[in-house]
RNA sequence: GGCUGGGUGGCAGAGUGGUCAUGCAGCGGACUGCAACUCCGUUAACGCCGGUUCGAUUCCGACCCCAGCCUCCA
């Protein structure tokens, strides 16, 4: 039995979708006015996880990630590069899908942008307004009025008067109360504009998600996840918008994950303490990035530090060098296994606990390497599928061996020489002369590569 | 200040009222020409103080410390 642990109620509830054997998801994806880093990638590898699993389970899960092609900090970043705000959008755009297949992420099944759904976002502002919990103001702007609705802070556990009290609130003339937010927003001279019946304008951000979650997965739907930051006010917003014009729950399960920090310090943007995925990238295989985010709960706080990062690729240096020369069998799946599938399931069903389904999967490549001498070529082959099947729930362990050990070739084009070098010593070893041997080891060393010497075959990888 | 979440061995990170996490690293051994890989064995923890209990890292209370949200942020 999966659970879930809810926002909502602050506990593990039992999963049940509003329609048997369907999931409708929606996940706040990114604003693409810059790379993504690594708070960005750890959103998109837990919940192209849930997504995994859930389909694992037989559901049939609609997977909806937004883009917010529109906001404060487009315009602003357009203007500073000197170029369009569509073209600022569409490069971080194709950079984003880069970084996400780099860390294996699967595309959503929809992928909505705000500039597209714009008649969704005035019409639901129009109901809003109609229903007296939205009002013009005289500037142009529209504003939601958060007194009006009654579960407002429901979501983030807060109360309006607590909020209230808080002097962090920006004063501003226009609005009636300083905790009303924005719903539309009048466009300066120069800015982009949609035309509305409150004039020429762009949404405030908060209406877009709901706007397209209610487009894409109708009025309720199962799962809404995001970063934790989102939870107040984005996510607030969006239950006092969407349960405001629609007079239901709109969402039944509310997921967040924790940040990424560095040095115990949130990572983001406005502190500035971030690395993008391009830059780790540069420094780790991309797997190993994946491998470091699911080591950890996805509720939990993540450390970024180089030697956590290390420590991935060793792991997965490990379970390669046990997948190496083995034929996996095709067909396995970890639903139909007892004993490893069945606790690999427990750990997935208790609020996807990837960290305690990497140790079972870590059992698994230890049960294999102890067949590894032993003839029992049946078993190897079923325990090494076993593992690609876990792998595939978990995006990991699908490359072929050899080429996670010898990396990119395209970056290295020393193969060759290494391999001439690797076929000297073999040489070398069958004429018992091991001082050369070791001289040519040594060589390799210097170069950063390891040397396995495997019965009747040398295997090399890159340290 | 208000509201969340958390403090586990050298590091990371699960979990539990009373024999095992797991990974990385360390130590001893097997294997190896020597290594590496792999296997076997092994060291080591539960912030602090009380309480409940036959027994608490796990439950309860106080305290200390850390992080996050309350403003754009995944």
């Amino acid at each position: 039995m999966l659970k879930i642990h809810n926002t909502l109620s602050r506990q593990k509830e039992e999963f049940k979708p509003l329609q048997e054997g369907k999931v409708s998801m929606y996940v706040c994806g990114m604003t693409v006015y810059d790379l993504c880093h690594v708070g960005h990638a750890r959103v998109m590898v837990v919940f192209d996880v849930v997504t995994r699993y859930l389909r694992s389970l037989n559901y049939d899960v609609t997977y909806v990630r937004n883009i917010t092609d529109i906001d404060d900090k487009i315009i602003k970043r357009a203007a500073e590069n000197g170029e369009s705000i569509q073209q600022l959008t569409e490069r971080f755009i194709t950079e984003m899908h880069k970084d996400a297949e780099a860390l294996g992420v699967l595309p959503p099944d929809i992928e909505p942008k705000a500039t597209e759904s714009m008649p969704a976002i005035i019409s639901m502002i129009e109901t809003l307004i109609n229903k007296g919990l939205a009002y013009p103001s005289q500037n142009g702007d529209v504003y939601y009025d958060v007194s009006e609705f009654d579960g407002y802070g429901k979501l983030s556990g807060r109360q309006i008067d607590e909020l209230r009290a808080g002097e962090r609130i920006a004063v501003n003339d226009a609005k009636t109360d300083p905790l009303d937010f924005v719903l539309w927003k009048a466009a300066k001279d120069g800015e982009p504009a949609w035309n509305s019946p409150w004039g020429n304008g762009r949404p405030g951000w908060h209406i877009e998600c709901s706007a397209m979650s209610s487009e894409c997965l109708g009025q309720q739907f199962d799962i809404h996840g995001g970063g934790q930051d989102l939870q107040f006010p984005h996510h607030e917003n969006e239950v006092a918008q969407s349960e405001g014009a629609h007079d239901c729950q709109s969402v039944n399960y509310w997921m967040h994950n924790g940040f990424v920090r560095i040095d115990d310090e949130k990572m983001s943007k406005s502190l500035g303490n971030f690395f993008t995925v391009r830059e780790v990238l540069a420094l780790y295989p991309a797997e190993a990035i994946r491998y470091f985010i699911l080591m950890s709960h996805y509720r939990s706080p993540l450390n970024y530090a180089e030697e956590q990062l290390e420590q991935a690729q060793s792991a997965l240096t490990r379970f390669y060098t046990t997948l190496r020369n083995i034929e996996p069998q095709a067909d396995v799946r970890w639903q139909d296994d007892e004993t490893f599938g069945s606790r690999f399931k427990q750990a997935m069903d208790d609020d996807f606990n990837t960290a305690l389904a990497l140790s079972v999967v870590a059992d698994v490549r230890q049960a294999l390497n102890k067949l590894r001498d032993s003839e029992d070529v049946k078993q190897s082959s079923y325990l090494a599928g076993l593992l690609l099947s876990f792998g595939d729930v978990l995006g990991l362990f699908q490359q072929d061996p050899e080429q996670f050990f010898i990396g990119d070739s395209s970056a290295n084009d020393d193969s060759e020489r290494i391999d001439v070098l690797v076929a000297e010593r073999d040489e070398a070893r069958a004429s018992k002369n091991w001082s050369r041997a070791d001289e040519i080891r040594d060589e390799l060393v210097s170069m950063g590569i390891v040397l396995e010497d495997a019965a009747g075959k040398t295997h090399w990888r890159r340290s």
